[in-house]
RNA sequence: GGGCCGGUAGCUCAGCCUGGUAGAGCAGCGGACUUUUAAUCCGUCGGUCCUGGGUUCGAAUCCCAGCCGGCCCA
């Protein structure tokens, strides 16, 4: 990399020079820490409520990076941040003597040790008296500016690490995530699921309508896909007893970036032997409400203008009415795609001249429906032809047992009762070959192997799949995908 | 794919409309300062003005094309 700012770096460099020559190193390989930031901090709480205001605590090593740097001469005052927070450390050459020469070699964003007792300064902030000061590790470039911090968005993706050291709100939303991940595998495994891994390589990319990306295995000379769903697997292990499976894993589909979407996402997907799509609206309901009250302490998030609450029982409405209430369009009025394409036209929705029934009223939900549903909401019973997957409702064959879930004006699961019969399963795939060949449309594509498998026999069978990613939008107040993944897909550079 | 906005020092931003030697704060460097809190004070260094063309005596500024990012729409 051609270098800027040429000055800046070899300052720091003359300064890492300049300790090595005086036989300090730079980056030592450990350092023992007594405590981390929070913790000194709690401890300190704790004989302050004895001790009161003089309280000094027994001497601790911390350890972190330096934030800021205030010298005032022959005394000094560092924030030194660590994962758990940050402290103030005062140094003075009284009690350093020889040692508070580092501090001249010393920047902002070095990793340093130091050890000493806490007290509190006049002003009452926390201080570590320090006793002793190691060098951890020199920054050799700058980090961004302590005020502003860091906002350029682009370099707040494409260097992801300055984000969160410079901003804690960025801190916080991914420490949530891992949170939300944590509260959402505990809420499965207290239900008695199994968490499985299945294969990312793949060769046929099925078990959803989404456009793959492919790559190749050279020792088998075999093209492969990257999988676009977890679905075909987990079913096979409901055929192969494991009654309750899951896996949080991730996708990728080879498609556009927005808001709300990215071409490879995490997915959480589920499937219950014994269960049908009621009794996975249920559980949907309790998994989200529960993770909420477990990360946020509360059901209610704001997102945006709005609050949302995720407190059960959610809305539930079917498909049908809910396009009726936002549209005016009663689909069932509509049999034959060429018609509801010339309807939606007048409503001023961009149809493409050859889309199939099933895609135009998907496209018609996206368009009116899905950005209205703020509050927790499960659409159910959707058209067969728009789901491949799903068992048909005994009382009208035109509709399946299927939900999708939406809040914030996102989809964020689908869900439905698993088709099991062998042979009609076959018969759906087809009907989505055709359609391609027919349509070009991107369809569910037919997994040979899979129909061998359900032919042993799948037990009746609750299926889920819900986006993580969005998930944690929700429940973070983040409008973009890109907030809440760490390294989000950007154009190369 | 279309529209709008943005890209200037390491970071945060002015300057662009109305062309005339590229600025501020922070950071850096030198100095003063032993309880500061965006420390303060004095001095000082620092630029591929996103890239490439064009117009012009002269372009960060105007025009065209492109790259990257954001938002809105499809």
């Amino acid at each position: 990399m051609v270098e800027k700012g040429g000055d800046l770096l070899q300052s720091r460099r003359e300064k890492f020079r300049r300790l090595r020559s005086r036989g300090i190193e730079p980056f030592p390989h450990r350092y023992r820490r007594t405590h981390t930031i929070g913790e000194a901090v709690a401890a300190f709480r704790v004989e302050e409520a004895k001790g009161g205001a003089a309280t000094r605590t027994e001497p601790m090593s911390l350890a972190g990076r330096v934030m800021a740097v205030r010298s005032m001469g022959r005394a000094t005052f560092l924030v030194l941040q660590d994962g758990s927070g940050r402290i103030q450390i005062h140094l003075r050459r009284d009690t350093l003597g020889q040692g508070y020469d580092l501090v001249r070699d010393l920047d902002m964003g070095d990793f340093l040790g130091s050890q000493g007792p806490l007290f509190l300064t006049r002003t009452g902030e926390i201080t570590l008296e320090a006793h002793d000061l190691t060098f951890l590790a020199k920054a050799l470039r700058p980090l961004p500016e302590k005020w502003h911090g860091l906002t350029e968005v682009e370099t707040r993706y494409r260097q992801r690490y300055l984000d969160l050291i410079a901003n804690k709100d960025a801190r916080h939303n991914f420490q949530l995530r891992s949170r939300i991940i944590g509260a959402m595998r505990r809420f499965l495994d207290s239900r008695g699921f199994i968490e499985v891994e299945t294969p990312v390589l793949v060769p046929v990319a099925a078990g959803a309508a989404a456009a793959p990306f492919t790559t190749h295995h050279n020792a088998l000379n075999l093209d492969l896909y990257l999988r676009i769903a977890t679905e075909l697997y987990l079913k096979r292990l409901i055929i192969g007893g494991l009654e309750q499976v899951y896996e949080i894993g991730r996708v990728f589909r080879n498609e556009g970036i927005d808001l709300d979407h990215n071409p490879e996402f995490t997915l959480l997907e589920s499937y219950e032997a014994y269960a049908d799509y009621n009794d996975v609206m249920a559980m949907v309901e309790q998994m989200v409400s529960t993770i909420a009250q477990e990360v946020l302490g509360t059901c209610q998030v704001s997102f945006g203008e709005t609050t949302i609450d995720f407190t059960p029982p959610w809305r539930r409405v079917s498909l049908r009415e809910e396009v009726q209430r936002c549209t005016g369009i009663d689909f069932q009025d509509f049999p034959d795609a060429a018609a509801l394409a010339e309807r939606m036209r007048t409503l001023g929705i961009s149809v493409e001249e050859r889309n199939s029934r099933g895609r135009l009223i998907d496209k018609l939900v996206s368009a009116t429906v899905e950005p209205q549903l703020m509050q927790p909401t499960f659409l159910i019973d959707y058209p067969l032809e728009m789901s491949p997957l799903a068992k048909q409702k005994p009382n009208d064959p035109s509709l399946v047992e299927r939900f999708e879930a939406f809040a914030g004006g996102m989809e964020i699961a689908n869900s439905f009762t698993e088709l099991n019969d062998p042979d009609e399963q076959r018969r759906r795939f087809m009907e989505q070959e055709a359609l391609r060949a027919e349509l070009g449309e991107e369809v569910d594509r037919l997994d040979e192997d899979f129909l061998l498998a359900l032919e042993y026999g799948m037990p009746p069978t609750g299926g889920l799949g819900m986006g993580i990613d969005r998930l944690v939008m929700l429940l973070t107040g983040q409008t973009s995908i890109r907030e809440v993944i760490l390294f989000p897909q950007l154009k190369g550079k």
